[in-house]
DNA sequence: TTGAAAGCGCTAACAG
DNA sequence: CTGTTAGCGCTTTCAA
C-alpha cells in the first residue's frame, strides 16, 4: 500500500491515538515521565508513530524552542590532512552531543567567511567555530549581534576563546633540528622560511621560533608568500634567482606550501642538491613515508578538539588563548 | 547604545514602518515588484531593516514554505584529495544555487550512513547526495519515504541517478601500463591487486579491468582487504608470507591503501626491491612528486560534479549510470 | 494524568 | 497598492 500523502505530524498521530498533540509530543520527545503519562499510553503512541513512519521535523522544533540544534564550523579547505582531521573529529564530537554539524570551507577569504557565517546564522546555528579563518574577530562580531557564541581554532582571535597549536615552540624545535642537520653535514649555507602569510598569527609565531632558533647561527631569508602550492613554487624560484643558489635548509610553513617546494625541487634537480635539510610545519603521511629527509611537525588534533569541546560544554565566552603542543616527527633517515 | 533584546522580526519592522508584516516580508524577500509596492515604501523598509540589523530566520521560512534550502551530502572521509575536492566543489555549486550545503562523513559504515541521512532528513534537506557511500540504495529508501530525491556519486546505486568514474577503463589502462613496465624491464614476476572491497561496485569494475588487461599475460593475486592503510599493510605482509616474495607489479586501489603499501615497502627494504612497478587508482600530489615510479589515475572531479548538478538542476530522479573518464597520470620517471 | 490553546517567524491567499 | 489572517509542526504553559 503506497502512502502518497505527506509525512504524518503529531496531529495525525493524536487523531489516530485518540489523544492530544501535546501528549504525543511529550511522549515522542521523552519528557512524558515528568508529565506522568501512563506507561501504556506512551507505549501505544510510540508504536503508532513507528507504524506510521513518523519523523520529527526539527525545523519546527527549532522555531518553537529557539534552539536549532546546529553547530557550525568554518575552515579554509579540505586539501590537507590537518583540516580533514579537524572536520572528522568535529563531526563526531558534535554528533555525540546530539548536534548537527555543519562545516563549510571558505578559502581563507574574509568575504567568503563573512558570507558563510551569515548563512549559518540565518539557519540559527547555536555555536560557530572558526578554524583557521583569516578574520575570526569579524565573524565573532557577526555572531555577537545574534547572541551566538563563537570559538576559534588553529588561528586565534581577540574576542573569543581560542585553541591553537604552540607554534613558537614547534617552530623553534623544527628549526633547531634543521640547523643540527646542516652542522652534522658540515654545510654552511643559508636557511629559508617559505610559505604562509606574515600577517597571520601562526606564521608570525613560527617566524619568531624560527628566528630565535637560528639567531647568530645562520643566515636566513624569509618568503611569506601565502600558503598556496603555486606561490611556494614561485617563492623558491625567487629564492634561487636572488643569489643564484638555493638555501641549504628549508622551513616550510604547511604541507600545501611543501607541495610547491617539492615540485620546484623536482623540476630543477640541477640546483636542488644544495638543499640538504627540510622541515615542514604540518604533517602528511605520504611525505613521511616517501621523503625520508623531511622533518614534520604534526599538530595534535585530538587534543585540540577535546579542548575546544570543553570550552563548548562550559559555554565559555571570554577571550583566552590555549596552546596545544604539536608533535615533532623526525625524518626516518638522513642522506 | 546596546541592543540587548532579540533580533527584530518583520513584525517589529512593520510596527516601526507603520505598515504590515506581509508588506515587509514581500519587500525583504524580493517579490514586492509583483505586489506593486511603491518604490518609496520598499526603499524605506529596506533601510529600516538595515538600521535595525534585521536578519531573515530561515528556519521559519523553511517551515512555512516547506522548503529548507538545504542540500545534503554524505561521504566516507576527508582523508584524501578526492573526497576533499568533491566537498569543495559541492559547496561551491550548492552556494551558487542559493542552497546551504551540509556535508557529513560516515566512514563507509552503513549504520552511520543511515543515521546521518535521518538526521539530515529531520532538518528537511531538499536533496541528498551519496558520495562513495556503502549503501546508497538504503539511503535512497529513507529519502523516498519523505519524498526527497537522492543522487549517487562515485559509487552507484540502483534506485537513483549515479555519476561515477569509468572504473573499468581506468583500471584497464593502469594495469596495461604496469605490465608494460615489467616487460620493458624484462621482469617475469606476478601482479597483485591490493585494497578495496570485493563487494563494492568500483572495486569489482576495477578488478574486471585489471583481469582483462592481465589475462594470459601474467599471474595475478587479489587482496581486496578493505581501504584502510593498516589493512593494506597487512595484505602486503600476507602477500609476502604466501610465497616468500613480493609481486613485481602492484595495482593499489586507493591512496589510503597506497599509504599502507608504501609503509610496508619502507619497513621491509630487503624484500621490497622485487616490486618494480606500482599503479594507484586515485591521486595525491605528494605521491606524484615524491614517488617517481608510481602511476596514478586521477578522477575527474570537476566534470563529475558538473554532471551531478546537471541532474540536480533537471530534477532527475530515475536510476541511470553516468561514467566519467578518469585521467591516467604516468609516473614522471622510470627506474 | 491529559487537553486546549497560544505562539515561534515567516509566507501567501484573499480581501479590500 | 496594502493589510488581515491562517497556518507550517512543534513545545509549553495553564487549566482541568
Amino acid at each position: 500500500m503506497m502512502r502518497q500523502n505527506k509525512r504524518p505530524t503529531i496531529y495525525d498521530l493524536a487523531r489516530l491515538a485518540k489523544t492530544s498533540p501535546s501528549t504525543v509530543s511529550s511522549v515522542l520527545n521523552g519528557n512524558w515521565r515528568k508529565r506522568r503519562i501512563s506507561e501504556k499510553l506512551a507505549r501505544s503512541i510510540k508504536t503508532l508513530a513507528h507504524e506510521q513512519g513518523y519523523a520529527l521535523n526539527r525545523q519546527a522544533r527549532a522555531l518553537r524552542k529557539d534552539r536549532s540544534g546546529i553547530i557550525g564550523m568554518i575552515l579554509p579547505m579540505y586539501d590537507n590532512r590537518y583540516f580533514g582531521s579537524i572536520a572528522e573529529h568535529f563531526e563526531q564530537m558534535a554528533r555525540d552531543r546530539g548536534l548537527l554539524p555543519v562545516i563549510t570551507s571558505t578559502r581563507r577569504d574574509p568575504e567568503l567567511e563573512a558570507e558563510a557565517a551569515r548563512a549559518m546564522l540565518s539557519y540559527r546555528v547555536e555555536y560557530l567555530v572558526c578554524a583557521g579563518t583569516t578574520a575570526p574577530d569579524q565573524i565573532h562580531d557577526l555572531c555577537a549581534e545574534e547572541d551566538v557564541p563563537s570559538l576559534n581554532l588553529d588561528l586565534p582571535g581577540t574576542k573569543a576563546p581560542s585553541v591553537i597549536s604552540d607554534n613558537y615552540t614547534g617552530a623553534y624545535h623544527l628549526t633547531a633540528q634543521i640547523i643540527r642537520d646542516l652542522e652534522d653535514l658540515d654545510v654552511h649555507g643559508e636557511l629559508a622560511f617559505v610559505g604562509g602569510r606574515h600577517t597571520d598569527h601562526n606564521t608570525k609565531e613560527r617566524l619568531r621560533g624560527f628566528n630565535d632558533a637560528s639567531k647568530a647561527k645562520i643566515e636566513t631569508r624569509i618568503e611569506t608568500c601565502g600558503y598556496a602550492a603555486d606561490k611556494a613554487y614561485r617563492a623558491m624560484a625567487d629564492l634561487f634567482d636572488q643569489t643564484g643558489t638555493l638555501p641549504s635548509g628549508l622551513f616550510v610553513n604547511s604541507t600545501i606550501s611543501l607541495e610547491g617546494v617539492i615540485r620546484f625541487l623536482g623540476d630543477r634537480p640541477d640546483v636542488s642538491r644544495s638543499v640538504v635539510s627540510i622541515g615542514c610545519f604540518d604533517w602528511d603521511p605520504f611525505v613521511q613515508v616517501l621523503a625520508h629527509n623531511i622533518h614534520m611537525v604534526r599538530q595534535n588534533v585530538p587534543q585540540m578538539m577535546e579542548c575546544l569541546f570543553q570550552l563548548y560544554d562550559n559555554r565559555e565566552r571570554d577571550a583566552a588563548l590555549i596552546e596545544i603542543a604539536p608533535i615533532l616527527q623526525l625524518a626516518t633517515s638522513r642522506n
